[in-house]
DNA sequence: TTAGTCACG
DNA sequence: GACGTACGTGACTAAT
């Protein structure tokens, strides 16, 4: 069949009743004013506009029931005789919701004798048949059969596709069997007999053995098992009838054409009233979108595609009656954006100045709490201030007051840009938030690191407005002050644009989500994460003050010492520190051989270099190696950890960046305590300094290879996934597969190259990066990479298919759906490209590691509590979890935690955690 | 502000 | 045949 001009290319067909039944169990209970319940509406209506709006789709449909009788009833009269009448509550919304799709200027469908179903069957057939996609908006399992090579399901509640791999999860058969299979296990819920005591996996066993039912049915004789032979032989008749009852009917005579269906334009005004009408009115103002001007009555009125700029409206709140107005307001649209300004960054210093509100794109207010009446330093004293002349400002009290219950409300989302950091704020004030979404970390699932997540950038990029930058309202370098002294009419100006931006961001974000298919990773690993974090950073970890200070007088010492000896042997003074300068005395001064420019001419001194050196009996560079190791530690560790102590929690408390890392790691700072020393002797006395407070241990639990076993996972390599099941020491197990050597009494050496392999696959290994690990010639390490291939070919596919979905897409997918970006991998220079190549490679395997961390650690704190355990969450440091716990519960938080972590995600290889206790971080591993 | 170095997974 | 490399971070110092 040729297409033809106007032939459809994307079909859209919506289970109405389907959606139905699940918006009204999913929804919590809402009316409109005079009474009428509308939730299922209300359900509805959000999922056809996001719909309409996100699909390039050419035709869409939207199919009911018609009545509750079908021809099935005449082959089966008890077919859905069972089912209860509609709820009370439902009912009146029916015929709401076909005047919803009235509005929406979409065809609706329906056919006394058939189910929706078999209409929604029917046109897909037609669809194909004349060369077009099919979506089927449903997550009934009934309507799987109907999946194909071109037609889909869209499940949009939880924004899954169902193609053949979901339908072969769920029946264990391929589409074109699913009626065979339903056929034997029978449906309770629509009353559908199957062959008593066969359920989904019996039958898809059977239907997998001998092809179809009729095949079964002939052969049933044959069947080993002497019961289920006999109840096949007896309920032969009951299958074919159950077949009959869930096959759908594809030659529906239908009166509506597909053509009818082609989308069409509808008007918004007619939409609006409508949903005016129901009382929707954030549905109403996301409509609007950003041409609303906050001054027109009826927000609908400009078409909304052409964004018409923002007249915005900013109100300054002093008064107890003009804030309630606000939080009225707010409550009322379900949806505001707000911000807090403060005196720092650090949450736990900060001290609250105000807090902006916004309900409307232009509509946004500030609410000032502590406002420093005086002028700004360097003012002179006759001149008088703005702000001191300004009016009173609302007390810190009552502000908060008129704010809780509205942050604590959970039907009314609060729209936050960076919101972990407003959470600590209002959190150290008292106050809880609910309900929120956070533009920064939508912004960062969309869009991963190929841009920043600041607010100003993406006001720029998404609204092209020019926010007021905090420099022009605070100054900067010595000249800043802190916001508490901005004029209040300054304030107001930033302020409140700051909760304008991020309501409108919120706008053009939230919506994208959907259609980019990020609508699980962001609600299920960004933000629920967040509440976790905040709690983590507020408890921060204790660490041993007077144990850093020691470590820092011996490692001074010592590297004075080094400083006296380095400096002699060069025989001039120098800075030890500059790399430059130490360039020149090894290899100008002293002439030693072998050195190597950096790409800015400077001489390469890295730890490399110099051990190179030391190796040949150099002792100079031996000793700045030393003194180096000493000097990092004292700077980075010792004595800025010493100057992060918080002064009245006495514990450190670092910052999780959620939206930063390219993969989904996080990342720490201020200080950084995902790299806190373990690897050298020295080192490991810092990790020593971090304590337990008295009555309670540290407790680390680590993810036992994590990467290697995404690796085995993703890459669908047989031979690990069976050592990993095996629960051997992995390392060996490749050494012998790779080398053909057994792994009893094995040269370490080969573990040691297997293992540099193994970590060498998680970086997209290349012959040049493991020689250089392993001081190795590039040709032999070639020749070890072609034996591991060779033994496991599976890796080889994976990083093709990886590389080309890069090339593809831009970006490569985690297991669970993260985004990882990969610019330069179409870049013109070779080296670029393959630096791309190997990030993409390692993004699915770093980035689905930290994907399963997060699980982790979003349940964590329900299953703790769950057992009535009080251990913290304190630190993760990518498969690691730092807790703090009560001595008395330290073996049944040891188990809730490895529980929980190793029941992160289900992969085909087991996933391991390890923990062990300590009175320090270091002891615990 | 940038480059070099080195701490971690 | 040359390119110039293991993946992801943050903090510190010297030099600009």
């Amino acid at each position: 069949m040729t297409a033809v001009a106007g032939d459809p290319q994307h079909v859209f067909l919506v289970d109405g009743s389907g959606f139905i039944f699940r918006a009204f169990h999913g929804l919590p209970a809402m009316s409109r004013p005079d009474g009428t319940p509308v939730n299922a509406v209300y359900g509805f209506t959000t999922m056809l506009l996001k719909l309409l709006s996100d699909t390039d789709a050419d035709h869409v449909a939207v199919i009911f029931d018609a009545g509750r009788l079908s021809f099935r009833n005449d082959i089966y009269p008890e077919y859905k005789a069972h089912r209860p009448p509609a709820p009370e509550d439902l009912v009146p919304q029916f015929p709401l919701i076909r005047d919803v799709v009235a509005a929406f200027n979409v065809p609706s469908v329906e056919m006394e004798g058939f189910e929706a179903d078999d209409l929604i069957a029917t046109y897909a057939t037609q669809a194909v048949a004349r060369g077009a996609r099919v979506t089927i908006v449903s997550s009934d399992k009934d309507l799987m059969q109907l999946v194909g090579e071109r037609v889909e399901m869209l499940d949009t509640l939880k924004n899954r596709t169902i193609r053949a791999p979901e339908v072969l999860e769920k029946f264990g058969v391929a589409p074109d069997k699913v009626v065979d299979v339903q056929a034997l296990c029978g449906d309770p819920t629509d009353n559908v007999p199957g062959v008593p005591g066969i359920g989904v996996k019996t039958a898809a066993q059977l239907i997998g053995e001998y092809g179809d039912l009729d095949s079964l049915l002939a052969r049933a004789s044959e069947i080993k098992q002497p019961k289920r032979r006999e109840t096949l032989l007896n309920n032969a008749e009951l299958a074919r009838i159950s077949r009959e009852l869930v096959r759908l009917k594809c030659d529906v005579p239908v009166t509506e054409s597909l053509d009818s269906f082609a989308k069409r334009p509808f008007d918004r005004q007619v939409l609006a009233d409508f949903l005016a009408a129901q009382g929707f009115k954030s549905i109403v103002a996301r409509l609007g979108g950003s041409s609303v001007t906050p001054t027109a009555a009826p927000a609908v009125t400009a078409p909304v595609a052409v964004a018409a700029p923002v007249v915005a409206q900013y109100e300054l709140v002093t008064s107890v009656e003009v804030l309630e107005a606000w939080v009225a307001e707010a409550t009322r649209m379900g949806t505001v954006a707000f911000d807090t300004e403060t005196t720092g960054l650090d949450p736990l210093r900060a001290e609250l100045v105000g807090v902006s509100l916004a309900t409307a794109p232009g509509r946004a207010c500030y609410i000032p709490i502590k406002h420093d009446a005086g002028p700004a330093q360097g003012s002179l004293l006759l001149d008088p201030s703005p702000a001191a002349a300004g009016p009173d400002i609302l007390g810190r009290e009552v502000t908060l007051a008129k704010l809780a219950p509205l942050l604590a409300d959970a039907s009314v989302l609060k729209i936050g840009h960076n919101i972990k950091y407003d959470m600590q704020v209002m959190a150290q004030a008292g106050l809880t938030v609910t309900a929120f979404d956070d533009t920064m970390l939508l912004s960062y699932v969309l869009d991963g690191a190929s841009h920043g997540h600041g607010m100003d950038e993406l006001a720029k990029l998404h609204l092209d407005h020019d926010t007021i930058k905090f420099a022009d309202v605070c100054g900067t370098g010595k000249n800043q002050i802190t916001f508490d002294r901005v004029p209040l009419d300054k304030a107001l100006a930033y302020a409140a644009e700051d909760a304008d931006i991020t309501l409108r961001l919120h706008g053009v974000l939230k919506a994208r989500l959907l259609a980019e298919r990020m609508v699980t990773v962001y609600e299920t690993l960004e933000r629920p994460l967040v509440p976790v974090i905040v709690a983590m950073e507020a408890a921060g970890i204790k660490v041993d003050r007077t144990a850093l200070m020691a470590l820092s007088a011996e490692f001074g010492g010592r590297m004075a010492e080094l400083e006296v000896q380095i400096q002699t042997l060069a025989g001039r003074e120098f800075n030890v520190g500059s790399p430059q300068q130490l360039g020149k005395v090894l290899f100008e001064d002293m002439s030693l051989p072998g050195g190597k420019k950096t790409k800015t001419g400077q001489w390469g001194t890295g730890a490399d270099a110099l051990e190179e050196l030391a190796a040949q009996g150099h002792d100079l560079p031996a000793r700045v190696l030393d003194w180096r190791q000493l000097s990092k530690l004292k700077g980075t560790y010792t004595d800025a950890l010493v100057a992060q102590i918080n002064g009245r929690t006495g514990r450190v408390h670092t910052s999780f960046a959620l939206a930063l890392t390219t993969t989904g790691r996080l990342s720490s700072s201020d200080p950084n305590l995902q790299n806190i020393p373990i690897r050298s002797e020295e080192g490991r006395k810092i990790r020593h300094a971090f304590i337990a407070e008295p009555g309670h241990v540290l407790l680390s639990a680590d993810y036992s290879q994590i990467e290697l076993r995404l690796v085995a996972h993703v890459a669908g390599i047989k031979g690990l996934i069976q050592a990993f099941h095996d629960g051997a020491d992995i390392h060996a197990i490749t050494a012998a597969q790779v080398f053909g050597v057994p792994v009893e009494g094995m040269d370490p050496m080969l573990r040691r190259r297997a293992k540099a392999i193994n970590f060498g696959i998680i970086y997209g290994i290349s012959a040049f990066g493991l020689a250089q690990q392993l001081g190795i010639s590039n040709g032999e390490a070639k020749s070890y990479i072609d034996a591991y291939f060779g033994r496991y070919p599976e890796i080889r596919d994976f990083m093709e298919r990886t590389k080309e979905e890069a090339r593809a897409n831009g970006f490569v997918l985690t297991p669970f759906g993260r985004k990882v970006f990969t610019p330069g991998i179409k870049d013109k220079n070779g080296a670029m490209r393959a630096f791309a190549e190997r990030a993409a490679i390692n993004g699915p395997i770093q980035g689905g590691a930290a994907d399963i961390i997060k699980r982790a650690m979003i349940r964590l704190p329900a299953a703790l509590a769950a057992e009535g355990l009080k251990a913290r969450l304190l630190l993760q440091v990518h498969d690691e979890l730092v807790l703090e716990v009560p001595v008395a519960e330290q073996d049944a938080t040891r188990a809730v935690v490895c529980r929980v972590m190793e029941s992160a995600a289900q992969l085909d290889v087991p996933l391991v955690a390890e923990a062990g206790f300590g009175t320090s971080w270091g002891d615990a591993h």
